[in-house]
DNA sequence: GTGGTCTAGACCACC
DNA sequence: GTGGTCTAGACCACC
């Protein structure tokens, strides 16, 4: 199963869920068309509330990430730009911005965080089966 | 003032106030030996109860930020590594990997997302009186 | 094809069906007396449950929309003052409320909502052929 | 009581509680800077489960009309326009011509609907205690 | 005090 | 079968 959640984590279990498939699918490993599972189906599977998975479902929704077909499922929806690309791009590069502000009291360097992306951004290519 | 906290962010104020004061020590606004406003004169003035002050001063204590010598006062600390430095930087990985699966979902590419980063970096730097 | 269904449409497309038979006949395009498509047949066209263009073809019997001849089709019904009329004028005028609403909080003035009504009026006239 | 919510409508309950802060903020009764009920009062108030009325919160939230102060309370937020101006506008249109088409089955020109609106215009201003 | 999350279980419309 | 709504009631973080 390509998704888990923690219940024990900080992060609330539906924005797991949504980080969950986001993530799935920046990694490729859902495609747009690809069914996701039932509602109930996938509580089951993670031993959650069906209120709970639907809420991430509908969060899913309104990002664009998924589109529901009433009565008949969830499908992985053609990737597009969301209405507020631009505030969001704002909000990344705050959060990178306190990245940097948390590696200094880590006594890292601008360039360590800069080495530190690189290498993830490597280990998300290997992921995908991409060399370089 | 070098602190602003605003109330309608989804950020707890505690947090907020955290987060302020690391970011004025990594950008050299404090340095180690600056004293800070006691709990009750900075709650009055971001207006903020003097409990939600004293939660962040224990947590920037216990961080290692600042050092509280009682009866005197609350001092930024000389900078030294945390006890818990390798899980805050694996914390710091996970981060950078979300924030590059939100950026796959606003059509950004990986190197835009690096290149993103080089140019916080380019403005912390210009903000501390560095050129180059 | 003069009608079209989105499976992605928060609209049910039982309704989707008789929205579009009921705009095709304010447009000109279904004229009284014209012979819908056999339900078995639209449902194939449009790949939709028959059921559910069964359910479509009920709805717009009993708005005096259109009328089923046993055994011998459905038909385009000669245009007539449904019997609830008064009933329905205020639930426009309710629709109409709620879109001066919404455009509110659009920043959009009233003026401007009711040159975006001329707007549409033009073009569905201009649609029909007709000019002024 | 500016807000009423009837179980019986086909529109879910948390939308009306959503559709009615809104109006309510569209005529003025509610202004930026004015507190809201707590969740749990309202929901005492309309007799709602406070999840429902959470979840309208939520909503009204996300679409720029009120905001949350962490631990204090909900407030009517100074308004703006939302990220998705065009898309919603268009909406408005596609809604226009909806009426416009349900209006031609009640027999009525496209005139009348346009004085129609007119006068819920006029209704409107009138609320507000605007004359002309 | 404030709002947010979650479970358990019922009921509904749509397909 | 599908997702969406709602109540009842617990628990939590924040202020």
């Amino acid at each position: 199963m390509w998704l888990h959640v923690d219940p024990r984590s900080p992060q609330p279990m539906y924005q797991q869920v949504v980080d969950g498939v986001k993530s799935a699918v920046a990694k490729g490993i859902l495609q747009p068309g690809d069914k996701l599972p039932a509602v109930r189906e996938l509580s089951m599977e993670l031993t959650l509330n069906h209120n709970t998975v639907a809420k991430a479902y509908q969060e899913l929704e309104r990002a664009g990430v998924i589109e529901v077909w009433r009565g008949r499922g969830t499908f992985i929806a053609a990737s597009k730009v969301p209405a507020d690309v631009n505030e969001r791009k704002n909000e990344l590069e705050r959060e990178l911005e306190r990245i940097l502000v948390e590696a200094h009291h880590l006594q890292m360097s601008e360039d360590e965080v800069e080495e530190m992306l690189r290498q993830v951004v490597r280990r998300l290519r290997e992921g995908r089966g991409e060399h370089a």
